[in-house]
DNA sequence: TCAGAAAATGATATATTATAACATTTCATC
DNA sequence: GATGAAATGTTATAATATATCATTTTCTGA
């Protein structure tokens, strides 16, 4: 069994560094600026592992000193959104950073009831099970969204 | 290819009849009570196959004549979901009317953008894979969210 | 280098979706 | 019919999201 969701512990300075490295990367790729407010907005995503609403980010950034409006954030998180380098999930109202925005994919979602984590998978299995399900209705699929609740392995043996 | 949706100038009329006596039927069974405002906002759900929101179903209340809080839809529409008589669709904030509701079931719903017409699935391969892929995490399930967004059979041909 | 255009952000207002809290009514049961 | 539980009514407000126009920043090309 190979655990999705980050080692408790784990050095989180690193992912984030790793998230700006690859945000950057993206950003240069399609030609779009990385402002100030958008890497403010992704940098506050990455400070965990869990989905962050957008006004807990409007909190945040106030709390930083900024005199920040909900336009402002719904702005960054549409740019993040729109480059693939934040994932909305529906069922919460949140967003979540992604940990491969170089390649397209239809990700999933697992989210711990318990203790909140989120953990994007890109599971082929699960993603041809839904490619084939369509086709099999002569659906054309535009998006998709899967998300899955439930517990950690952490939380569930714990 | 079985297309899911509804064919156009079905017998709409039977969809609603026959999703009201299954409706019946499990409240029977759950010692739930079908009260007016529960069947009215059933009824209004199954009005179209389309996702119907709150707000529009309130909406629909006041101009039959009746005035209606949120509140009042609300708790409808939590009575009726956790029976599986209906269900939300997260990233439409709206309410769909289930077609087997007498059975447990991972659902996954195909959305079409373009008509705004929902149908329900039950499809193994996907619940299968969304649940070996859970196992191979170590996550345990407690709920799923599988939507589908696209363009159904008719609209894309048409 | 600077004028003009485009992109991003600021600011204000408001729309949309959802719930908390308490009062009243309805309904099953005795 | 009295009683308690369930459902609904009522009022207020919380949480999420967008429309619109003003201003600032950045880019582009003369
Ligand atoms: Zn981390
Ligand atoms: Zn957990
Ligand atoms: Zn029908
Ligand atoms: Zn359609």
């Amino acid at each position: 069994m190979s655990d999705l969701f980050p080692k408790k512990g784990h050095d989180h300075d690193r992912c984030v560094h790793s998230a700006l490295a690859q945000a950057e990367k993206v950003c240069d790729r399609e030609n779009a600026r990385f402002t100030d407010m958008r890497r403010k907005v992704f940098t506050l995503i990455w400070q965990s592992h869990k989905a962050v609403t957008a006004y807990e980010l409007l909190d945040a950034l106030t709390a930083e000193g900024q005199r920040v409006q909900p336009p402002t954030v719904y702005r960054a998180l549409e740019f993040l959104t729109e480059l693939g380098l934040v994932h909305r999930i529906e069922s919460l109202n949140a967003y979540f950073g992604c940990d491969r925005p170089d390649c397209e994919h239809l990700g999933q979602y697992f989210i711990c009831t318990d203790c909140g984590r989120v953990a994007e998978a890109v599971n082929e299995d699960m993603s041809n099970a839904v490619r084939k399900a369509a086709r099999s209705v002569g659906f054309t699929i535009q998006a998709t969204t899967v998300e899955i609740k439930g517990l950690c392995h952490d939380c569930a043996t714990h």
